[in-house]
RNA sequence: GGCGAUGUAGCUCAGUUGGUUAGAGCAUCGGAAUCAUAAUCCGAGUGUCCGGGGUUCAAAUCCCUGCAUCGCUACCA
């Protein structure tokens, strides 16, 4: 058999905040899965992670905590380290992208670009934040796309349409950290000439049409309206110092170097096994396939600008050869957001339960297709009725009988009845078939199959009854054991990517010490002879399941840390004038969604108010009412009508509340 | 209003390129069984495949259209 040769990598995890279980489902128990399924079949594959310790967010957060990027950087990489060690996610390697190794490597990667004429420089106009004293990076300015015209769209790209901005182009910018008006301020970059590379990735992506569907739609989109020249540096303090002498102060950005840090964890990997020059057998080898596993938001960086950067390289690196990107995962149907901490921390997870639930239940429920969705009772249901009692179960029931008709041991019959037979050939062809779904990434239908079998173990045992022919014919009740004990073993290969410990739990039992190996299951058991034997899996009970909800509730109930604007003096303030007004109609505008039209009182002089409140007020409720108006904001147009003012309500995640004086006060008072 | 996704059993979903009688798990009901962690097995199902129109010998699947839900977005100044 040819032996294949992998090198597999999952997105770099920010080194700013812990590991959730959203990360875990999107890009790194699946690549976990398919390198212990690859190493089970006996391909030469190696699996490459590290954390991505550069950027903007880091140094702000430092800056912010009041300690250094580096004490950020290794906390949270400690932090990451520690929950993947947990969760049994087994890199070969996982490195950090603030090491020299990277810092050497990625800054020749640039000079490769340059040299090569793939990178321009360009003294640019930049958006710098006067009061934050920094060119603001990508992430750090919001405003209006200027393609689209979707509202908030980050310095670097558009989530609405998906496009690649450059922040000078931003309307109405604005710095994300302080809220000010960024000044623009002439810099100096280098840019990635991305239009020269798309014709050699046209061709490439030709190849490629075992992609998924989804990751290959969107890549041709982005082909088609045209790529454009790339920022890949930064003003910037923390990150990798651009290697010129004219580049005083600016550093590499953080997408530009991230992906190389696949690269630099391998060659740090190859180092440390004491033959440095390892890593070439898979970088420069055209027959290593490169698989990067990833979440959807990752997919441009890792299909159009990491390839383009290892075409021109003084070296001939493999290029990706598949990108399996995974959707979200949901709680309870709302999305994971770490700034409001509504999300489920790895660290928090395994005070409570195995990390063997979690695998289970992210492999079986992986969103593979589409976002899925997580919540502590569906937990309990899967991990119970589909683990314990299905798998479990068949393990207990059959282990303990042996043990107690036969003194825990099992020899293979001279011959088997059709329906022992069937029930075997039966298994083989699920293997087959579950081999196939790991090789494809369909880890979800792998696990259904692998529990099939189990099921079939249960209905057989069932069917053959040796609870009776042990007492009459215990060479009937012998071939049904053996036949159940084979179908334990077959489950504990082929279920080991999934379930690494559990599996070695139940091979101990079996007395299977030879080492895993797919090559295994042709090679049926002449005998079996039990040890020690204990549950599989324990269950999840009710009370258990109504404690994580209220922790998640808990958790997520408590307010963010609430940021605060630059103070002001009096003076400023008394630049606002504040009034209590009546409403005396409202109405709502055609196609406007959230918007109302109101005609508000102020001792006589009407105005007419646009406001935003059109979800939570129906126009009658507001009618009669005294609220607060800004009177002297200046009139903006609205859906073509216009504003005279703003009124002023509180704003909540659940809603907006108008605010309404006390009590009844003459219309026109101000408010002070 | 714009962009995108989704709509299949009570619930969660699967349904490959159009092709017999539309599937699985959970929940429900009935039964069997007692080796086992009250764990298993068998049986019963219930369906306007969101509605309407079209293409086709044939549509859950392709096209058009409408509706609903969700996400982003737009006006929320």
């Amino acid at each position: 058999m040819k032996r294949e040769k992998y090198l597999v990598t999952s997105a770099l995890p920010y080194a700013n905040g812990h590991l959730h279980i959203g990360h875990v489902a999107g890009a790194y128990l699946p690549a976990d899965i398919f390198v212990r399924f690859q190493k089970l079949l006996g391909n030469n594959v190696i699996y490459i992670c590290g954390t991505d310790e550069n950027g903007a967010p880091i140094s702000i957060k430092a800056e912010a905590e009041g300690k250094t990027p580096r004490e950020i950087v290794d906390y949270y990489h400690d932090s990451i380290v520690k929950s993947f060690h947990e969760l049994e996610i087994d890199f070969d390697n996982f490195s950090g992208t603030a090491r020299p190794e990277h810092t050497r490597i990625s800054q020749k990667f640039f000079l490769n670009l340059l040299n090569a004429g793939y990178v321009l420089q360009k003294t640019t106009q930049q958006l710098y934040c006067e009061h934050d004293k920094r060119f603001l990076a990508d992430r750090y300015i919001e405003g209006t796309c200027p393609y689209c015209g979707a509202k908030g769209a980050r310095g670097d790209q558009c989530d609405t349409c998906g496009k690649l901005i450059d922040a000078i182009k931003l309307i109405d910018p604005k710095c994300k950290i302080c809220g000010n008006i960024p000044v623009v301020k002439e810099t100096t970059n280098w840019y990635l000439e991305l239009p020269k590379f798309e014709k050699p990735l046209r061709e490439w992506l030709k190849t490629k049409t075992y992609w998924k569907e989804n990751v290959l739609n969107f890549i041709l989109s982005w082909l088609n309206e045209g790529l454009i020249e790339r920022s890949i540096t930064r003003d910037l303090g923390w990150g990798i110092p651009v290697p010129l002498d004219e580049a005083e102060g600016k550093v590499l950005y953080v997408w530009f170097d991230a992906p190389i840090g696949y690269l630099s964890s391998t060659v740090e990997w190859a180092k440390n096994l004491g033959t440095p020059e390892l890593w070439k057998d898979y970088w420069l080898d055209p027959n290593t396939k490169l698989i990067h596993f990833l979440g959807k938001d990752n997919i441009p960086f890792h299909t159009i600008i990491w390839p383009s950067v290892l075409m021109e390289q003084e070296e001939k690196y493999v290029l990706p050869y598949d990108v399996p990107a995974n959707e979200y995962l949901n709680i309870k149907g709302k999305k994971t957001s770490t700034s409001r901490n509504y999300a489920i921390w790895v660290r928090d997870f395994v005070k409570y339960f195995k990390p063997e639930f979690l695998r289970y239940y992210l492999a079986a429920n992986a969103p593979e297709t589409k976002d899925s969705d997580f919540s502590w009772e569906d937990f309990q249901i899967k991990v119970n009725n589909e683990l314990a009692n299905i798998l479990g179960n068949l393990a207990n029931r059959v282990f303990t009988f042996v043990k107690k008709y036969f003194n825990g041991k099992i020899e293979k019959p001279q011959n088997l009845s059709q329906l022992s037979e069937n029930t075997l050939d039966e298994a083989y062809k699920l293997v087959n078939e579950i081999k196939e779904c790991y090789a494809n990434y369909r880890v979800r239908k792998a696990v259904k199959l692998i529990m099939d079998i189990a099921r079939s173990g249960n209905k057989y045992f069932d069917e053959t009854k040796p609870w009776f022919s042990v007492k009459d014919d215990k060479a009937a009740a012998s071939e049904t054991l053996y036949v159940c004990t084979e179908l334990l073993r077959i489950i504990s290969i082929v279920f080991s990517p999934v379930l690494p410990k559990a599996m070695r739990k139940l091979r101990t039992m079996m007395d299977l010490n030879t080492p895993l190996s797919w090559n295994e299951l042709n090679n049926p058991s002449q005998k079996i002879s039990l040890g020690t034997i204990e549950p599989l899996f324990r269950k999840i009970t009710n009370k258990e399941v109504k404690e994580q909800n209220e922790l998640l509730e808990k958790q997520s109930g408590v307010a963010p840390a609430l940021e605060h604007k630059p103070e002001i003096d009096y003076d400023d303030f008394t630049k606002i004038e504040l009034r209590v007004v009546k409403v005396i109609a409202a109405e709502t505008i055609p196609k406007a969604n959230k918007l109302l039209k109101l005609k508000v009182d102020c001792a006589g002089e009407i105005r007419q108010v646009i406001a935003g409140i059109s979800q939570y007020y129906k126009p009658k409720e507001l009618v009669g009412k005294q609220i607060v108006l800004l009177m002297n904001l200046k009139p903006r147009k609205l859906m073509g009508l216009e504003s005279q003012g703003m009124i002023l309500a509180a704003n909540s995640k659940d809603g907006i509340a108008v605010v309404v004086p006390e009590k009844e006060v003459p219309e026109g008072s101000e408010v002070l």
